[in-house]
Parts: structure tokens; sequence; C-alpha cells
RNA sequence: GCCGGUGUAGCUCAGUGGUAGAGCGGCGGUUUCGUAAACCGUAGGUCAAGGGUUCAACUCCCUUCAUCGGCUCCA
């Protein structure tokens, strides 16, 4: 059994870095510098607390009445004199009486002084007339927070949790000069700019329709497209690595959701159930069962195993209103999905190749930077302890044997089984949720699976649920932000457009296109009548790779003149060469 | 769900207690053009929905819906 407790260990950590260090003092500092203010333009407030954060940091309020965008700037222009001022942060140390009487009408910093533990020195931290409980560190004055800028206001509820009072919190950010800033803020509005849902909608890939519900996406053709050469892909991909691919229904029985569990630990996620013919049916909040039933339909021999069925199946979860965002959390989903089934001397070899499956999907899209963690045991649970050490180590071992960082996250498995979550990292340096590949000692044990060993004995299988985009919406969502639209060649759903320069171009036009279409590309005709300029233009903005411009030239000498969308003009070349050019890139997947 | 913001034409947005505007897009026409926006004309809106206040509401108030920023980075 894996230790919990030595085994575990932070994520990578920025507090290496000096200029880390350097910014979380600066941040950290900042916060005291904006309750500071805060307090001074809000005598009656309620301090919380006041962290640095990855990018800025935060300080939470109880105020009577919510702070303004107005607010923002009057605390702001306090808070630049505030620093002009040149406080220096002092430390002090108290005892928990002092301490508790310091804070006397601050109730936050009371629950948080009486949750301290005893062997912690308690200590403030304090600049001018303004003093925080705080551990620290800071700079040394106010006046080394160089640049600072508060951008927004929230509701955060105390500690995070929903039962408390709920808080105003102010968000900032600041850093050690004011280029680091700008640049901070340069790359917000280019983060603004790939915003997944700006360019679903610019680039005619999805939309959402009140009329529909939130949280449920409509694809349109252009997003339909690249979903379903993604879909190709990933079904090529694992027919080529031995799985099978099913096929189940959108809908079950109340006691199918029953026997599974989900009735009991999962119903607050599930929607309401539809009665027919006088039973109870439920939406599919996840595709399990039915795989199940798949494994069941017959007795499996140990030579039927590993069995490995997958299926892009769409589910239902209600999420609750506000955490809907674009395709990132949605109502409606469709995950790639699938169950390994497998003996027990299986499934270190099964996982390993879970894991080559998981970086030659991920690379071909262009993610390269993963981090990987492996959750353990947590103290409720279900299975034999044997069966989470064997499990635990073998997923361990499958990630090592590759050579692969990861960190452990003790405790942080489900109650049915360790797992492996991977998350990729975009253009922008962001992570994201994609791939899980979990151990389920739950529901063989709910379903009665069994297989007959080689023995001739009846023996339960070890099943493994993984998804590897996780969701395709999501994913294709993360694709956009990544690829801020320009999506590889492969990808685009329109991978050339044909500018014909007059009307007199247009049967050439169209000669070229079927040839192209013929040749497998992706391409149309841009017939309007308009300048070849307003063309180029659109087929810029709508971030299509290549550009075939055609004249009377290029008509005389079966030519076509190219131009990519980075603004290279290839001049003119014979069709043959673009479509050479373009079928190289496909088959390569060749990020541009 | 909760706190706060927003909702005006297909899109992006302006606007006022006296019943609505621009640009782009669409459509019609003129132009036939060489690598990021030709020109002219024209149609298009119960100002998210419902209720209230008012002589009068897109504007003020309430409710609902949708959407945006957040809601365990822990002194």
């Amino acid at each position: 059994m894996l230790d919990n407790n030595t085994l575990e260990f932070s994520p990578l950590d920025s507090d290496e870095d000096p200029i880390d260090i350097l910014r979380q003092k600066i941040r950290h500092s900042a916060a005291h510098v904006m309750a500071d203010a805060v307090l001074q333009l809000f005598p009656e407030a309620k301090i919380g607390i006041g962290p640095a954060t990855k990018d800025g940091f935060y300080y939470d309020f109880e105020v009577s009445v919510p702070f303004t965008p107005e607010d923002l700037e009057t605390i702001e222009s306090l808070m630049k004199k505030i620093i002009a001022s040149n406080h220096s942060f002092e430390r002090t140390e108290l005892a928990k009486n002092a301490a508790l009487e310091k804070f006397d009408n601050q109730p936050y910093k009371i629950e948080l002084i009486d949750n301290l533990s005893p062997e912690v020195a308690i200590s403030t931290f304090s600049h001018g007339t303004f003093e925080d409980l705080c551990q620290g560190p800071h700079v040394h004055s106010t006046k080394d927070i160089k640049a600072f800028k508060l951008l927004n206001i929230a509701g955060a509820y105390w500690r995070g949790n929903e039962n408390n009072t709920m808080l105003q919190r102010i968000y900032g950010t600041a850093f050690e000069n004011k280029e680091a800033l700008e640049q901070h803020l340069t790359n917000l509005s280019e983060a603004e700019k790939r915003d997944h849902r700006t360019l679903g909608k610019a680039l005619d890939l999805y939309s959402t329709h009140e009329e529909i519900g939130p949280g449920l996406t409509v694809w349109n053709p252009k997003g339909a497209r690249l979903r379903a050469i993604i879909e190709q892909y990933w079904r090529d991909l694992h027919t080529n690595h031995d799985y099978e691919p099913v096929y189940s229904p959108h809908i079950g029985k109340a006691n199918l959701w029953e026997t599974s569990g989900h009735l009991g630990f999962y119903n607050e996620n599930m929607y309401a159930p539809m009665e027919i013919d006088e039973q109870q049916y439920y939406l599919k909040p996840m595709n399990c069962p039915f795989h199940i039933m798949v494994y069941k339909s017959s007795l499996r021999s140990y030579r039927e195993l590993p069995l490995k069925l997958s299926e892009l199946g769409t589910v239902y979860r209600y999420e609750r209103s506000g955490v809907l965002h674009g395709l990132m959390r949605v109502r409606g989903f469709t995950q790639d999905d699938a169950h390994i089934f497998c003996t027990p001397s299986q499934i270190e070899d099964e996982i390993g190749k879970v894991l080559d499956l998981t970086f030659e999907l991920l690379s071909a899209f262009g993610f390269m930077d993963y981090s990987i963690a492996l959750s353990t045991k947590p103290e409720k649970s279900v299975g034999e302890v044997e069966m989470w050490e064997h499990s635990t180590n073998s997923l361990k071992r499958a990630i090592e044997s590759r050579n692969l960082p990861y960190t452990i996250d003790g405790g942080g498995g489900a109650f049915y089984g360790p797992k492996i979550d991977i998350n990729i990292k975009d253009a922008l340096d962001r992570d994201w949720q994609c791939t899980t590949i979990q151990f389920d000692f739950n529901l063989p044990e709910r379903f009665k699976l069994v297989y007959q060993d080689d023995n001739g004995d009846r023996t339960q299988p070890y099943m493994i649920h993984r998804a590897i985009f996780g969701s395709i919406e999501r994913f294709i969502g993360v694709l956009i932000e990544h690829y801020g639209g320009a999506f590889p060649v492969w990808l685009s759903p329109v991978q050339a457009i044909i500018i014909p320069i007059s009307d007199r171009h247009l049967d050439y036009a169209e000669t070229v296109k079927h040839e192209l279409t013929l040749a497998g590309v992706r391409t149309n005709v841009d017939s309007r009548r308009d300048r070849m300029n307003a063309k180029i233009r659109d087929a810029q903005m709508q971030k299509i790779p290549y550009m075939i411009v055609m004249g009377d030239s290029e008509e005389a000498d079966k030519t076509v003149s190219v131009r990519l969308r980075d603004g290279t003009n290839l001049g003119p070349i014979p069709i043959e060469n673009l479509v050479n050019r373009i079928n190289l890139e496909v088959s390569h997947k060749t990020i541009t």
C-alpha cells in the first residue's frame, strides 16, 4: 500500500524562480495595501484573506454595498498614494491573546487566529497605520510595488464554502516594473482574442441558443467538419490500438443506474427520470453501465481479455448554471470513452498502452507539454486493499517506465479506484484537464462481472475507464484557443479558398476546385462579386491556410498563385505542386 | 445555486422618460479589379421575456430567462 503521507509532494513550483518569489512578495504586499485603502475608504469593511495568486492577488471584504467599478478607481488612486508614501513593512510576533485582542473588530481574522495551530508563531505585518495578520514575506517598502492594477470584482464565499457569507473579492495584479505589467495586460487581451467563444462565432464553428438551453451546443457545418475529422482520427487510432468500437443508447432504465450505484452517488448530476410504459428511464451521465452490458452479453474467456470497448459517447450532466462556460463546461458533451476489461496480470501493460496512445493522440494535435498526476486511495473507498496496491503500483510503474515526470495526489483518487490525470499545456501556457485513466473496483463488483480463467474458474476482471480528450467539446475549445483559430491544415474546415480575380476566371476556378476536391482537399470558390482584396481579407480573417489566387496568367499557364495565411506569397505554381504540398501537411499533421 | 455586471438589426456596438441609430454582413445595381475592406442603393429591430410605475418606458422598479467575471491559490 502506498503511504499517502510520505509520498506526497507538491506540483512543480513557481517558488523556485527568484522572479516568482519577488512577484509573490510584491503581490502579497499589494494585497495589504489594497486592504489598507479599502479600510480607509470603507471603515466598516471586514477583511477576509488576501493572498498572492499565480497571476496577481486578491483580497476579500465584507461590505454592506458591493464595490462598483468606480470604487475600484478610487481604491486604486488611494493605493498609489500609500505606495508613494514609502512605508516599510514591519513584522511583529505576538501571543494568541494579544492577536485576538488586536483584531477584535475583524471577525474573519479572529476565526483565522482561532484556527491557527499552536506551534505556529502568530505574526502580523504592518505598513503605515495598517496592520494585518500575516506570515509574510513582504517587500521592504510599499514603494517596491512598482506597478499594479486592479482588475475586477467578484463575489466569493468565505473560505470557498457556499454555506458561508459571500464576500466581495477584488482581483488585481502587480509586477516589479511597468513593462512586465504592460506585458501581462497585453497577454490578457491576447487571451481574450483567442477566446473560443469569440472565435467559435467568428469562424462559424458552433452556436448556442436560448431556445435550446444553457450548456447545450449545436455544431455549425464548419465546426462539425472539424469535429468529424477529429473523431475519424480518433476512431482510426483506436482501431489500430485494438479497441472495439461499440454504440449505446442515451437513456437507460432506473434499475441499471441503481445497480451501477449512480443513483446513489451521482444523483446530483443526473437529470430527472422520464416515465416510459410505467418504467423510469434516466438520461445517461456516463457510458460505463452500457459498456458493462456489452461485456456481459456473453461469458468472457480469459482468452478474450483484454477487451477494450470504445465509444464517442454523449452524456448529459447537470452542472450548476454559474459554472457553464462556452465549450469548456457544458451540460451535454461527448466523451471519448473506453473501458478496458482485463486480468490482474495485464493491467500494467494495458496502462502503459493507454499512456502511449494518449501521447500519440495528443501530440498529433500539437500538444507536447503534459503534467501527470497519480491519485491514490482516499479514506473512504471500496475494493480490497491488495487491489488498490496492485493497481496503484501498476499506474506508477507504467509512468516511470516511460520516464515521465509526475506528481502524486495522495488520497485524491475516486472512492472506487486510483487514477492518472493528464493535463495539457496550451500555447498561452495554460493547463487543461483532458486525459483520465481510472481503475474501477466498484462496478465489476456491483455488476458481478466475471471471466473464465485458465483454470476454468470464474474470476472478476479489472476494469479501467479512460478518456483521452476527456470531452470532445472541451478539447475543441482548447484547440481553438491553442491555435487562435488558425488550425493546422489537416484540421482546417476549409483548407483552401479559391479566389478568381475576375468573373472571367470563374470557369478555371471551378476546374481547380474540382481537381483539388478529387485530391481530397477541402476547398471552395469565393465567387462573390467582390474584389480580390476583399476576398483575401475575408480568407485571412477566416484563417484559411491556403488562398489560391488566379487570373489570366495562371489560367494560361495552368498554375495557381498561392498565398499562405501568414502573408507569404508562394507565387504561381502548378496545381499538382499545391496538392502535394497540402497532402504532405495533412499526412504529417504539420503544425503551421 | 450564490454575488456582481451585461442583454438594442445576423455580428460588433452607440443612444434618450416623448415610441431607435452606425459600421460590418444580407439583398439589388454599377465596377471585372493582382495579394488584408471598390462605389451607390435597399431591406432588416414587440430595444431578451413578462409584469409594474407614468399622460408617455428601450430608458425607472420588480420577476424570469440568457450571458459575462468570480465562488478552497488559505493568515
